[in-house]
DNA sequence: GCAATTTGCCAAAACGTTTTAGTAGGATAT
DNA sequence: ATATCCTACTAAAACGTTTTGGCAAATTGC
């Protein structure tokens, strides 16, 4: 075999050769000490030069080598986002409304996102190689399961990381999160309080924390409401999509007593929906949490949802604010709770419109948003 | 103002040293040099030494620095796939299902996507700094319009990309697409040879090759089956979801001659159906493209939909296959024509099961799929 | 037994930045 | 007049790899 020949791998595609910061300390006839710190801003740079380094480079055409900045500064501008390749759930649709926030507040601090997906069993390595190889500044983990292992993992690894969602150790890492509890909560109350008394309860994959809270806050509520646990029945879907709207409505109404049906996604809500018009079922109640998803048309629904609304989209962008924030002021991650405001339905019953809304039920409005 | 101090950004939270290969090679006393070439497969490394290295590395934790790497290389594993940001079209959900292909691709090859994104007018700019900052091997382009201005940016500048889509130069770069054209004239003769006179099409943004060629298709087909143009009327939606599904079939079947619908997406078709069912009219026909969204569930509408089937998600998997070829040997791209599959309802019209097909629509659908 | 080849390893250069540690020279203070 | 302090610049080191070119020692060919 010769000499120079490469192993595995193949050379480069090599376009033509990009201006480096020499060749505009050689046209300047200034040294590249100079030319890089009067791009970056140091005061020690006249102002009569900085003027003429901005104009030559930027004639030039001069854009920094990101991999030769990054070797030397240690700071990437990149942010990994990992997804889990489930097969069955891959990315889930919510996905693209935190992206579109993430995304959004990422570009205006001049961050990337760097995408991978791996499946659940070599899920871990992925964090394991973006942690030691130096190619992010900071990690999101989304969707957390209680004692999350990437939580673990990138608290020992001693990296910057935000959870979207949170678990049990939330004083000890960056969040942003709703208030899966207080939401379900009240809006399990509101059904009680309206004299429903056979709840279905179509919630998401209770492996995850969102869903595990929400089921214990409507555990909580028929509690507190004084009925027994059986007056919610709790169907969940391991996908917060796909076949839970529709499968398990028709399975929840299969119960003749069942008066209200509360979802955990509009998505699961609007393909219910056509399950309660296809069951001839007129007075069934439907209530859900409102993530806002931007592709979805709500208004064929108009007046017969009462939702707990929260923009996933905002979220997103708070998640990438606190963690940009983390890479440039080291100390511990903060926590975020994104509000919610709720809107009840004109009637709670999906069929009968314009129906006033009795006083105990804007009492209980009332009682449920303190200002 | 003191001497060494910074101007803008801020120091980086240095979390403990990571070891090099410096330090493998200091533990094996061995040269760096020979710690490189045996890691990276070279032959003229012995194998007693390849496997101490392995070993010492693996023990050490030795994770080569990706930007040492890249600066020296520069190749970085890394794609760029840039959204637009549009505000009111963020991101579609279709794109998630285009993103789990490409990611599952991608990760299988060992490369990153590297996500950002940006509104129209600045759009450009984010190819620009790609293309010049060495941060990029390639480029995914997304929702192709006719002589789109990435593409032609991108021929410029040399560098490899793949279009998801395509548009009039087709022979200029690599792609992957389905056969938008074809499919929809099939679909839209189906229509026509089972007796539907009065069809509307709900189609999506024309500004986009996809909705274009998909229109052409449509009106050439009425043309060859003998019908006046206006025997269909094409609904646009600025968006391919939204209130496309609901609102515009409700405005379509507000023409009493209707009896088929044609879709461009099973999103809408789905929201559509529930506007059909409304409407009280029994004998529409329903027809839709289906992309294989993976989290819509269209067991509902279980042989109500005909179809033309084709897995966005292989799509994305074909793309970024072709692109990462593309990286490593040079020359001209390659399309790509995904194939569809049909599938007739059992009925063509929504609310009729069950009914026997006529033979002469078996013929069509032997004539629509040559083996 | 000797030349030619192969094997296994290495020193140094290169990639393109940022940062450190200066240095002249002018201004200011005493 | 002299010491001190700015101002505006720079040479060289560093970041952590890969690659070039070469060199001893071992092996092979005749």
């Amino acid at each position: 075999m010769e000499r120079g020949t490469k192993g595995p791998g193949s050379r480069p595609p090599v376009s033509g050769r990009s201006v480096t910061i020499r060749d505009v300390a050689r046209e300047l006839e200034l040294s590249i000490t100079t030319v890089s710190r009067a791009l970056n801003g140091y005061p020690d740079v006249g102002e009569r030069t900085r003027k003429r380094v901005a104009e030559v480079a930027q004639r030039l055409g001069y854009r920094p080598n990101r991999n030769a900045q990054r070797l030397v500064t240690r700071r990437t501008h990149n942010i990994a986002w990992v997804q889990q390749d489930n097969d069955r759930k891959f990315v889930d649709p919510h996905f693209v409304e935190v992206m579109a926030g993430v995304l959004r507040g990422a570009r205006a601090s001049n961050y990337d996102i760097v995408l991978a997906s791996e499946t659940p069993e070599h899920e871990m390595s992925v964090y394991d190689r973006f942690v030691n190889d130096n190619s992010v500044d900071g990690f999101i983990v989304d969707l957390p399961r209680e004692n999350d292992r990437r939580v673990s993992f990138l608290l020992e690894a001693g990296r910057p990381f935000v959870v979207h969602g949170r678990d049990g150790r939330t004083a000890q890492y960056g969040w942003v999160d709703i208030d899966n509890y207080g939401n379900f909560y009240n809006l399990a109350r509101l059904l009680i309080a309206n004299g429903h008394r056979h709840i279905a309860f179509v919630n998401g994959d209770e492996a995850f924390t969102y869903a595990l809270y929400r089921r214990r806050a409507v555990a909580d509520a028929v509690a507190d409401g004084g009925l027994p646990q059986d007056s919610v029945r709790v169907y969940n879907s391991l996908h917060p999509m796909g076949d839970a709207g529709y499968k398990l409505t028709t399975l929840a109404l299969s119960d003749p007593l069942v008066t209200a049906i509360l979802y955990s996604s509009t998505l699961m809500a609007v393909e219910g929906h056509a399950a309660v018009v296809r069951s001839g079922r007129r007075q069934v109640a439907v209530a859900t949490m409102d993530d806002g998803l931007h592709y979805l048309d709500l208004s064929p629904f108009a007046g017969q949802f009462t939702r707990v609304c929260s923009s996933l989209r905002e979220a997103g962008g708070a998640v990438i604010a606190e963690l940009i924030r983390q890479c440039n002021e080291p100390g511990p991650g903060r926590g975020v709770e994104i509000a919610s405001t709720f809107e009840l339905a004109h009637g709670v019953d999906g069929t009968v419109l314009n129906q006033p809304i009795p006083s105990r039920r804007r009492q209980t409005q009332r009682r449920l948003q303190p200002a």
